[in-house]
DNA sequence: TGTGTTCTCGTAAACGTTTACGGAAAAACG
DNA sequence: CGTTTTTCCGTAAACGTTTACGAGAACACA
């Protein structure tokens, strides 16, 4: 009925056998390993010793029955909803430096798959409820976020990348800042002599389209600019979802000169849908996505974008969140800490 | 010292609660919920109406504990060395397909991620010592892989995305003919007129660099080209290497005038490469990339490349480790299956 | 009514750890 | 030497399950 991890004996080397084996308990001997002051210096010697001659290293379903703990971390990650063959490049240097960091504490990081589409609230629910994990990490938050409020109902700990209005400051957070990034986008715009710019983000209520919109509708005030509502359009958070859109803001009585893109995948459906139009980003157009990735690098022309540190903002999540629960927190006990970065303009050639 | 998962009692509701809440015994209670025959049909009813009730979910831990077993598949996903920005959107495709269908089968998908670099033979010991996980995938397969010769040795059931020399035909291998699409890929450029054609590949005895040029190898001789040793070179599997490598085929005496790519990544960079020698892709070569991902759709010009069905691999190669497995196996056993996928060519710009 | 069979369920052991507790031996102290 | 403290270790319980075993009740059959 059940798989058994490996067939041979030799693969289980447990703590009786270590203990029969050096001929003290079971218990001296998990003592000796766990680093407990109450072991003979000697003793703990012949135990290190012997467990790596033994091979042996702790039974994971053992301790953690015990400890009431997995020393895991659960990464929800959500595919795309709809783009099969796009994937999510984005997260990867996220999760090497989010991998990285637990380690140094001795945690794992498992990365939990949900389908693309669903919200995984379900899976969420499964880590938790049979408790695979101590606590996990949530990306794509959106303004209300279900997760969010089951989580806290819960009690179970957690942190995020992105904010959201759900669950108040209980948790550690860790965001971009997207209203600075839409301000500069337009700021660098209007500098260029645009003055019908036209922005394009996510529906679905995703937390970073709202704080966008807010940096953009800001910047134009600033410069005194009317936000033109016919400017201003969602869509599917892909490939398809840009491509549908675009033509609508192109179709405004007075035709925007920039499209601020707040996704990539989406500005790469945009880019798609004008040159259908026969319009040239970087001639015709000024285009601008938000969130970098290797495809604007390679895109042509190249897009100019905002870059993420991705890789240390996995590092400090990981700390920001070890820094949260009462077992890793330094003496001065858990604290929760929310952080914005920045992003970096990186300019290409459409705009 | 330890981190408890969820402060609130009322996250976990054991066997016990429900077995007071009922005033039946544990063993019933496991019985019913876990379908065995020996438990009345109201019984059973009435454990199941109580579970939903009382939000019971078994504890992972526990069960393994039990029965050995940890009712997850660990994925070891190595990121590119070298090359944070990029990431690998190669397997979030591949992911999503063998996610689902593990959990069609009740198992869980643990993604293992190892720091860029190492070969994870680290993380691998880890993952089976520990017994996180009862079979584990490997990707990236070598021509002699030590991850296959330990996990051979030591009796830990896996299954790999590509073929190794190491191991022998004992485990479950899912890959694609890098052969065939070699062969493909020169026949074209033949048919198109080119008899200088380069070819590119990964160092590292990646096994499909291997297979690829074999393929290159016998369709050039099929066509009476000899294969000149000048055009062929290996360099490191990303963007750099392919920057670093390409400029010593263009250089050889007789120019090609056909680069096969064996890697996207590298084909990028060889195409940076090209750009700085005034070379167009397209116009003044042509350039072939033997595995497709958005990157090179999205390339200037767009990249002719051979596609895999990821998800579909994915959900295939979940289905041959689960066939493997005598837990999982149909009531003919466990069987060991071998298959190689085609890729299809995606004709575009760039020859 | 007696005997054998079938249903149903409770009991208890086991999985591999960690850890509270207590006790023996050694050391320290007067 | 007696007393107290310290050092070190063994014992056993506990974590939440699953499952082998056996027992009682109900039932069938003669």
């Amino acid at each position: 009925m059940i798989a058994k991890a490996g067939g041979r004996k030799s693969l289980a080397s447990s703590i009786h056998d270590l203990a029969r084996h050096l001929n003290i308990s079971i218990g001296t001997v998990s003592r000796a390993l766990n680093g407990r002051a109450d072991v003979n210096a000697d003793t703990r010697q012949r135990v290190l010793d012997a467990a790596k001659k033994l091979n042996y290293s702790p039974n994971q379903s053992g301790r953690s029955l015990r400890q009431g703990a997995t020393h895991s971390i659960a990464f929800m990650l959500q595919p795309h909803p709809g783009d099969q063959q796009y994937g999510e490049p984005f997260f990867i240097p996220f999760l090497i430096g989010l991998q990285g960091r637990l380690a140094e504490s001795g945690l794992d990081l498992t990365v939990v798959m949900g389908a693309p589409g669903d919200y995984q609230q379900e899976r969420l629910r499964r880590v938790v409820e049979t408790r695979r994990a101590d606590a996990v990490l949530l990306a794509w938050t959106r303004r209300e976020d279900e997760r969010i409020d089951y989580l806290t109902q819960v009690g179970f700990p957690f942190a995020t990348l992105g904010r959201s209005r759900s669950g108040g400051k209980a948790y550690p957070s860790l965001d971009l800042d997207f209203e600075k990034a839409g301000c500069d986008a337009v700021d660098r715009l209007v500098a260029r002599g645009h003055r019908r710019i036209a922005a394009i983000r996510p529906s679905l209520n995703l937390n970073f389209g709202h704080l966008f919109l807010n940096g953009y509708r800001k910047a134009l005030k600033r410069h005194g600019i009317e936000a033109d509502p016919a400017l201003i359009a969602d869509g599917f958070i892909n490939e398809a979802g840009g491509y549908q859109v675009t033509p609508r803001v192109m179709l405004a009585k007075d035709r925007p000169t920039a499209i601020i893109f707040n996704n990539d995948a989406m500005a790469l459906g945009g880019c798609k849908a004008l040159a259908e139009m026969g319009i040239r980003p970087g001639h015709d157009i000024a285009v601008t996505v938000i969130v970098d990735t290797p495809l604007c690098r390679y895109f042509s022309p190249a897009l100019t974008a905002f870059r993420p540190a991705l890789e240390p903002m996995g590092r400090r999540l990981a700390e920001m969140l070890l820094a949260s629960l009462p077992a890793f927190a330094g003496p001065e006990g858990p604290r929760i800490i929310h952080e914005v970065w920045p992003l970096e303009l990186v300019a290409r050639d459409s705009d």
